[in-house]
RNA sequence: GGGCGCAUAGCUCAGCGGUAGAGCGCCGCCCUUACAAGGCGGAUGUCGGCGGUUCGAAACCGUCUGCGCCCA
């Protein structure tokens, strides 16, 4: 025999190496220290100088205050699978991890962390409090690298990147200069969505509106014929209204517009104008205006140069002179409709009222509308530019129905507002002088100093330097060779909640920075990951699982297996760990057939027989296993993960194990040339299926591959190529096969034998296609050669042969008649369906041919069916 | 309030014009020398309601009901 796949040295005794598999799968034995060699081995690391073609992930940088969670699981299996593939296909694959700064989340933690000590940031000063979040980081950030190991992510390490990194800070910067000097960034005041305990703004999108029992109380402005009542559900705000505001064309109120109206609590009057933006159809057709702390207001108040009144301070505490000085916003709310009430003016009061309120999607605290000097990012431009490279097909998104939410978002967008006023972050590069000068320095240049320079004392918002990832991390803004071989990346894989945060920014910033190359060229989205009755999963409800804890208890493989089956496209993952078991049983049971395989000395050395030599069950499993390479990486295209996952559960159980695997016994057990043979398709079967497998269950497939072929490492093996051997012929055969037997099992159970019994009975598969099969049906079946005295008390007509069996003694009739009319009555409705069809001039005149032919085929075989139960029914003894 | 999506076996989900499927769960038999984390066999659905299109609808259209999600 030659060895065609040379760089396989096979061990020399393949069933040694079977002895030394213990009969149950440990993952915890293996995983760890298989993961270490894959890292120590440089499998993970991407050569930029390579000849063969990139294919490059980034991944999503979780926070780095963040631990694995089943969420991150569930992508990086994905991005894994992928990367894994790719480099398996002879791909320079890139897989580059990070952790993200996470500007607010962090320095959260870290002002926790001195609050125990009684302290607040402001005890240390920024310098020393910003040293002392590096420390923490060092300290307690990054837990989720390990666990990323733990998990078998094929990520190259020597990349790992920080957005605090100074690269990245240098790209951040540069990309600053960039847009300022374009005059895409630019400083304005305006209502900005102010969170009172974080104390920053925050932009839009960081703001969770929800529904909330509130209050909507009517008041009464002014007296008498003058008087106008408006409604609102922040009462507190009245001390800061500037106006009152009507439609023009509302004659209700025309006798006021221009002139003032007292305000209740104060001694202001305040002006009547009349605004087109004014529903006059909604409440009483007239609203308060409060420009300092409302974002319609606001634009009120331009449009009629009201002045603007901030009443609250940034922690949400009114600082207006008088009776409420002091009190908490809420507090605030209550005092005002009391004192109103006293005074009569509250004219109606709805409480409960289910309202919108907007909270800070770090914290959760109720945000506050606030007026208030920020910087800006002018979207407009890049938006446009980041929805045309989806329109025009540079970009695809992965499921296309989640096209539209992206269309949606970046057509509509509002600028963004970038700073924040936070101490951890990406410090605005902006210098004010004496004079009013406003600097914005780029990364090569000096701030300017002097007597009166200083800088801008926010940082950025974090979203700004992740949405630079895709080509920060590669090295821009210098033009390095990483940059040059793996950009634009291929597959950006993340969650559809993170479309607007994350990836239109990524595209925005990505088409800006590159002169209008796209970051990636598909973009596939996932959904989150669920409990096992599809109900979201929460921290504070204790519903969240560890990860890490079903990794323990079934393997990491087991934990990618089941969110990899539960993948698909853009849905909800649903997962119980009653279904990690089960992939844990699927891994066993792959363990235990390769260690069957490897105990009859299944090879992979020597050429693989050719076709004519093989018995059919050959031919059968290597038609069908080609047919599955050939799915498997369709499926991979469409990013079918779960369909994959199916696929290849399938086959491997269904089709390998519980049929290949116990057919080849008869063989294996005959010996000769025919065993050989088997023992080389069993040994290729095993392998290409281990290849297969490998991007999703990497541990366990490495273990055995290694095991099976000798050779190094199955993450660099090469990927499995379809043929085009198909058997139909063989497959056909098989089917018959599996029906005769699947049949007779029917019977034995129906007849209460014993799984072991043995039973005789003679076949009558002379001249039958299946003749060749005798002894593996014999096997399987275990049905023993008819002796002498041999009395066949039931006899099976299936596939076109007659089983007759001795059952030495009286078959259990009523149990067998019982069955076979559960069938006659399962044929006899398929014959009338058949017939039905058929005797439908107008289904004949236009149904397709071949669904014309199909169902002729199955009138036949029903037909069939009636007549061969009848006749079984007619043999049934009396009784 | 605007938009999108989903209702299929006990549970979680595939299928999206031509015989209703999978995993888990359930019932029965079996520790058959790869595997009891297993083997073999089995049961279970007027495919949310109503109307329409079609030779043919779980699938397409309309409508109602009930749930999700996104945005304001």
């Amino acid at each position: 025999m030659t060895d065609t796949t040379n760089q396989r040295p096979a061990s020399s005794h393949p069933g040694d190496d079977a002895a030394t598999l213990p009969t149950t799968y440990a993952p915890a034995e293996v995983e760890g220290e298989l993961y270490e060699r894959w890292v120590e081995r440089g499998y993970f690391t991407a050569d930029a100088k390579s000849e063969k073609p990139a294919y490059t992930i980034v991944i999503p940088p979780p926070n780095v205050t963040g631990a694995l969670h089943l969420g991150h699981a569930f992508q990086h299996t994905l991005m894994d699978a992928l990367t894994r593939r790719k480099r398996m296909l002879g791909f320079e694959a890139l897989w580059l991890p990070g952790m993200d700064h996470a500007g607010i989340a962090t320095q959260n933690k870290v002002e926790q962390q001195l609050a125990e000590a009684g302290l607040s940031r402001h005890d240390l000063g920024r310098e020393a409090f910003v040293d002392k979040v590096w420390e923490w980081k060092e300290n307690y950030g990054g837990r989720i690298l390990g666990q990323m190991r733990r998990l078998g992510d094929g990520v190259d390490w020597s990349r790992e990147r920080f957005t605090m990194d100074e690269g990245l800070s240098q790209a951040v910067q540069t990309i600053f200069k960039k847009l300022f000097d374009d005059g895409l960034i630019y400083r304005a005041e305006r209502i900005i969505n102010w969170c009172p305990r974080c104390l920053t703004a925050l932009s839009d999108i960081e703001v969770e509106h929800e529904n909330v029992p509130g209050e909507l109380v009517s008041i009464r402005y002014g007296d008498g014929e003058d008087s106008i009542v408006v409604a609102t559900t922040r009462a507190e705000t009245l001390l800061g209204d500037t106006a009152v505001a009507v439609h023009p064309s509302d004659e209700r109120y025309a006798h006021l517009v221009g002139r003032t109206i007292k305000l209740p609590l104060t001694d202001r009057e305040i002006p009547v104008v009349a605004d087109e933006h004014v529903d006059p159809e909604f409440g009483t057709g007239a609203v308060k205006v409060t420009p300092a702390h409302d974002p319609n207001d606001f634009a009120i108040g331009q449009r009629h140069d009201l002045p603007n009144l901030t009443v609250m301070d940034e922690r949400g505490v009114i600082t207006v002179h008088g009776p409420f000085l002091g009190l908490d916003r809420l507090e605030a709310r209550s005092a005002v409709v009391g004192a109103l009430r006293e005074q009569g003016r509250v004219v109606a009061e709805k409480r409960p009222y289910e309202h919108a309120v907007g909270h800070c999607s770090r914290c959760h605290t109720v945000v506050e509308p606030r007026l208030s000097l920020q910087w800006w990012v002018k979207v407009a431009p890049l938006a446009k530019a980041a929805g045309d490279a989806v329109r025009d097909g540079r970009v695809e998104i992965h499921p296309k129905e989640l096209e539209r939410r992206y269309f949606d978002w970046v057509d509509n967008m509002y600028d963004w507002c970038i700073s924040r006023q936070l101490w951890w972050g990406h410090r605005i590069p902006v210098w004010y002088g004496p004079d009013g000068e406003v600097v914005c320095v780029g990364p090569d240049e000096q701030p300017p100093t002097g007597e009166g320079w200083v800088q801008d004392p926010d940082v950025l918002d974090t979203w700004f330097s992740s949405g630079l990832w895709p080509f920060s991390t590669l090295g821009w803004p210098e033009r390095t060779a990483d940059l040059e071989k793996f950009y634009p990346t291929d597959v950006l894989l993340t969650g559809h909640d993170i479309i607007f945060f994350w990836v239109a920014r990524m595209m925005m910033f990505g088409l800006y920075a590159m002169d209008g190359e796209i970051p990636f060229r598909t973009i596939a989205l996932t959904g989150l990951v669920r409990d096992e009755f599809g109900k979201k999963m929460s921290k504070s409800s204790g519903t969240a699982v560890d990860p890490l804890d079903w990794m323990d208890a079934y393997g990491a493989d087991a934990v990618r297996f089941t969110l990899a089956r539960g993948a698909n496209p853009g849905a909800d993952v649903p997962i119980g760990e009653d279904w990690v078991k089960g992939s844990r049983n699927f891994c066993n049971k792959i363990w235990n057939a390769t260690r069957f395989a490897l105990m009859n000395g299944a090879t992979v050395r020597g050429p693989l027989p050719a076709p004519e030599e093989l018995t059919a069950a050959d031919r059968w499993i290597l038609s069908r296993l080609n047919a599955t390479v050939a799915e498997v990486d369709a499926l991979y295209e469409d990013f079918e993960f779960a369909k994959v996952s199916d696929a290849l559960f399938h086959f491997a159980w269904d089709e390998v194990f519980d049929w290949y695997v116990e057919l080849s016994k008869t063989t294996l057990n005959k010996g000769g040339a025919q065993a050989d043979h088997a023992r080389r398709v069993l040994g290729e079967v095993l392998d290409v299926t281990l290849r297969l497998l490998h991007p999703i269950v990497p541990f366990v497939t490495d273990a055995l591959w290694t095991t099976l072929t000798g050779a190094e490492s199955v993450v660099v093996a090469e990927w499995p190529k379809d043929s085009g051997y198909r058997d139909a012929d063989a497959e056909s055969e098989i089917a018959q096969l599996q029906q005769l037997v699947t049949e007779v099992r029917r019977f034995r159970n129906d007849q209460n034998l014993n799984a072991t019994q043995k039973v005789p009975a003679r076949l009558g598969l002379a001249g039958h296609r299946l003749e060749v099969h005798e002894a593996a049906i014999r096997s399987l079946l275990r049905l023993t050669p008819p002796e002498e005295g041999f009395h066949a008390t039931a006899s099976l007509p299936v596939a076109g042969a007659t089983v007759e069996l001795d059952l030495s003694g009286t078959i259990d009739v009523p149990a067998e008649r019982k069955r076979l009319q559960k069938d006659l009555a399962a044929a006899e409705k398929e014959k009338a369906q058949a017939t039905g069809k058929l005797g439908n001039e107008a289904f004949l005149a236009k149904a397709p041919d071949e669904v014309v032919a199909k169902i002729r085929t199955r009138l036949a075989a029903a037909e069939a069916d009636v007549e061969r139960i009848t006749a079984q029914l007619a043999a049934l003894p009396q009784g």
